[in-house]
DNA sequence: CCTTATGCCTGAATGC
DNA sequence: TGCATTCAGGCATAAG
């Protein structure tokens, strides 16, 4: 499932393709896939636009075209983009097809969760979807003090809390899990709980594995691939997610699962405090 | 404001 | 073997 170091994996290895092309043309497979927007003046809207950037914040997708209109993807769970640089039948789930200058770039997503939004560039900031995000974790202004703000009127579950990307855009259930894992604290802690030194070392990890998480390409837990259709390999370094039973490799006990606001969580009653 | 429940989806894995 | 059930889970939305 793409968290922030997948969506910018795809971020980059979109850019090696799509950047300064035209949209030459639109076809959308499944209306479902595009959010506010029949499907036909949607098509007609993109169709013909050149790729001036992409962007990513949190986990959505913004590519910014020509005469000022952004499309904003969110690939939710088993959401991919791919590009061909030569013609190639859609496949079962592909719902989107940009034909572009020198290729072309599939929208493909089996569970039919990920959305395509199609709004004015200087309105996406403002959009509901992105201004309600929290900070971005890997830029300068992420510290530990505005970590432990986001997290002082929450009395939920720390894990919940930090899936909750109005705490902190990007993280999803891997890189949550990891970082408690990695900073050693309870996910079932109050999110308000934590003293600043348990802050430091929340925010210390948050960085450090979504860091890792980009420069190894991203995790190839089931689904996910790049733009390029290629694995990431920072499952090869995961401690706790998909581990549930088996023994920590710090301490050797075996790891506790349970099911957390909905979500599995994966965690070590000796290790994680 | 915060918290919790529900719906959206398909394919792989599991149970009988 | 085949059928039914469970699980994976991010986010919008509604209700409390």
């Amino acid at each position: 499932m793409p968290e922030l170091p997948e969506v910018e994996t795809i971020r980059r290895t979109l850019c090696q393709h799509i950047l300064r092309q035209t949209i030459e043309d639109v076809l959308i497979r499944w209306p479902g896939a595009v959010k506010g927007w029949d499907i036909f003046p949607f098509e007609q809207e993109v169709k013909g636009r050149r790729i001036l950037s992409v962007d990513r914040r949190g986990k959505y997708l913004l590519i910014h075209l020509e005469g000022d209109w952004s499309l904003l993807a969110h690939m939710r769970m088993t959401g991919r983009f791919n590009f061909y640089d030569e013609h190639r039948e859609p496949e079962k789930h592909t719902h989107a097809v940009f034909t572009l200058s020198n290729g072309e770039l599939h929208f493909t997503d089996t569970r039919k969760f990920g959305r395509i939004l199609l709004v004015p560039t200087g309105e996406c900031s403002n959009h509901p979807s992105l201004c309600i995000l929290g900070p971005e974790p890997l830029e300068d202004d992420f510290t530990p003090k505005i970590l432990g703000e986001r997290l002082k009127r929450r009395n939920a579950a720390l894990k919940i809390a930090l899936l909750d990307q109005k705490v902190v855009a990007g993280l999803g259930n891997i890189y949550a899990d990891e970082s408690l894992f990695r900073a050693g604290i309870s996910p079932l802690r109050a999110a308000n709980s934590l003293s600043r030194k348990e802050l430091s070392a929340l925010h210390d990890s948050i960085r450090t594995l979504l860091q890792a998480g980009i420069d190894a390409q991203g995790t190839s837990f089931r689904d996910y691939r790049d733009a390029n259709g290629e694995k990431g390999s920072f499952q090869k370094a995961l401690q706790v997610y998909g581990r549930g039973g088996e023994n920590c490799y710090r301490c050797g006990r075996p790891l506790i699962k349970l099911r957390l606001g909905g979500r599995t969580t994966v965690y070590c009653l000796h290790c994680q405090k």
